[in-house]
DNA sequence: CTTGACCCTCCAGTCACTGGAAGCCTTATG
DNA sequence: CATAAGGCTTCCAGTGACTGGAGGGTCAAG
């Protein structure tokens, strides 16, 4: 199988299965001619990945499922804990997102949308302590670490 | 006002003012030494960018956002649009990540967790279609564009 | 023999910072 | 006056996970 059919069959694009090559989660081996062939076991753990990325899990988790996968001794214990850190991770983006979105819909709400200047969004964003506490969950910045929205 | 005073001010790091004025989001003047001094109106347009980013938006749309704020014949329909492009894009997020959610939390609490090796995450991940699409909206690849999670 | 569909490598760009090195400027203290 | 600490400067590199594109080799069909 070479890179058009492992794509097709993966779901993934072609340049993604050379960068999933590159840093080392597949390795397919060569034809004379240079062309990658992929077995069905690296198709197989490209599969894996892009489930486990549809999961939202980092390459790096990836990686770390992938041997987990692949060692026989495992402990079902490590595998759990592992999603469940990503679990909370998700849960805290999720959180922030939520936020945002209720802060966000009040403003757009608020917001006559016509031909005048007057706007409360911008009124909102020009004047630092404007909105109470009690305004839809206060958007000031997450917690934890930056969100990407 | 240099820059240490400004980030204190404005709760953002001294390297991300420096950034903002690379990319020409506030454009300080210099003292004689050298060093940036951010004039009381800089420091109010560094403000509402970190408002802008806390809700969000992106480094483009708070540049959109400072010009309609700074351009008195704006119409607030514009920035309402844009507050609302935002806004679904939030809403589109919260939702792939409230689907990968509902799939991890099934699968974590499916997992024993113990140290024996037996994990229905790894069989979950390795075994495509196992799930049907009534196991809590099978977490399949975004509808939209990729998600980070 | 040519066309078109594949495949290859290498380089650059994305987004919004963040870290670090190397070195100047300012202020306080001995 | 020397020195040390802390603040400021620039420039370069790295992050994550790809994505796009240039420039060129390979292969099967007509």
């Amino acid at each position: 199988m070479n890179i058009g059919q492992a794509a097709e069959a993966t779901g993934l694009p072609a340049k993604t299965l050379r960068y999933y090559e590159e840093i080392g989660l597949v390795k397919p081996t060569r034809d004379r001619n240079g062309y990658r062939r992929f077995a069905s076991v690296d198709v197989h753990n490209l599969a894996f990945v892009a489930r486990a990325r549809a999961l939202g899990f980092t390459i790096e988790q990836c990686r770390t499922l992938l041997a987990l996968w692949q060692n026989k001794s495992r402990a079902s214990a490590d595998v759990r804990a592992l999603a469940l850190e990503h679990l909370e991770h998700i849960e805290e983006k999720i959180a922030d997102l939520t936020a945002m979105r209720d802060t966000l819909s009040v403003l757009v709400t608020e917001c006559a949308g016509d031909d005048r200047s007057d706007c409360p969004i911008l009124t909102d964003l020009a004047q630092p302590d404007r909105r109470g506490p009690d305004a839809a969950s206060q958007a000031s910045p997450p917690r934890s670490s930056r969100v990407k929205a």
